[in-house]
DNA sequence: ATATGTCTGTTGCATTTGCAACAAATTATG
DNA sequence: CATAATTTGTTGCAAATGCAACAGACATAT
């Protein structure tokens, strides 16, 4: 599909969208009961975050140029609780996720054309949801950290590549401690499955 | 939206579409690269499940009534690692995800309105996902159980509920040991958390 | 009714993980 | 450039988890 001439059609098309431009670490929505908000990440990257009652803070998803999220794909049951965060300068559009399907009740050519183009990108969404759940099935760090290796390779095509996170955050992106990651990373290294100069990794003995 | 409806209809006007019916334990599908299957489920509760290489069986998602599932959904790298399994009796009605996209661009008001109930279908699949990462993401058994249990009983209206599963499969829901689970569930009896009588629990004290 | 298989429930022990605390390195910011 | 803030890297120790093994309960099939 051709997300750029979708969404530049959208946008042409229906009035009701809304583009704004957010810099690092500002927040760009937060999820709230009942407001059924879509977002289209049309430039940059970030990060859906839960902060739990206990401290824990989640990355729940990150998200890059043209993924979509907002409360659709959530059951919210407590406000602000969910939060997406810019991580570098990012290009948002905002719309409602009425416009979609109610609109297509009458018969125009593109809001035909919009709810396929909406399909293909929820089909697209199930899909990386389905990686992530696969991620965190895992049982131990060490699985996580290999799992999510092979993935962020053969997507790349390549066994040296940066961790497109912080160390930090990748701890919180595969729901583990931090520390305990990094000591798991040093084991890793030490047993020669990988090679690490900080965020850079290099797999070896596939 | 009338998911009854659309199924009947569907059926009726795709010729494309086959109905078949499983007996318990039986393997519904297993998942095979490129091949682009779309099943729903119309009657019965069925897992799909990946058994690992280390011996882990992770039941990676449960379906019941109406629920989508098929290749799809997902990035699939080993054929027939992922597979269906019937945990009861089910109809389960086949068809190829081309048949939805495909046909609709010819204008007929059936295609449009498949399109559109797919787009529901998946969007609830997003959803239930999404509930899946969170449960997941928990970090200790016990606060996975505590989600879990409150999710069922916030859907069922009612703080005692029968547990969907065996508490075997429960553990490869969750991802964890069995074992260290049921001692889990253990202290959660003792410290008067919740009630349990086999698979039949009651959440008290919120 | 008996045997077979699966599920539940339990426990000791080894391993893994989380927690806390700190130092060094790196990155932002005035 | 200097300072603050964040991130990386490390470690000892406590707690949680997984593993293994077993007994009893329950269900299913012969």
């Amino acid at each position: 599909m051709d997300m750029e001439k979708f969404i530049v059609d959208f946008e042409k098309q229906c009035n009701k969208t809304k583009r704004k431009v957010f810099s690092k670490g500002e927040t760009i929505t937060t999820y709230i009961r009942g407001r059924q908000q879509v977002c289209i990440l049309l430039e940059g990257t970030a990060d859906l975050i839960r902060c739990e009652r206990s401290g824990d803070r989640i990355i729940v998803d990150h998200f890059s140029k043209n993924d979509v999220f907002g409360e659709v794909f959530y059951n919210i049951t407590t406000n602000r609780e969910l939060f997406v965060e810019a991580k570098q300068k990012c290009t948002v559009l905002f719309f409602v996720y009425d416009n979609i399907v109610t609109k297509c009740k009458q018969n125009c050519r593109f809001h035909k054309e919009l709810v396929a183009s909406f399909s293909e990108l929820m089909l697209d969404k199930i899909t990386l949801q389905n990686t992530r759940v696969e991620l965190l099935s895992k049982r131990s760090i060490r699985e996580k950290l290999i799992t999510y290796f092979k993935m962020i390779s053969s997507k790349n095509f390549t066994n040296s590549f940066t961790v497109p996170f912080s160390l930090t955050d990748l701890a919180d992106y595969l729901c583990v401690d931090r520390s305990a990651m990094m000591r798991e990373l040093k084991m890793l290294k030490e047993e020669g499955f990988i090679e690490k100069i900080g965020n850079k990794i290099t797999m070896l003995s596939q």
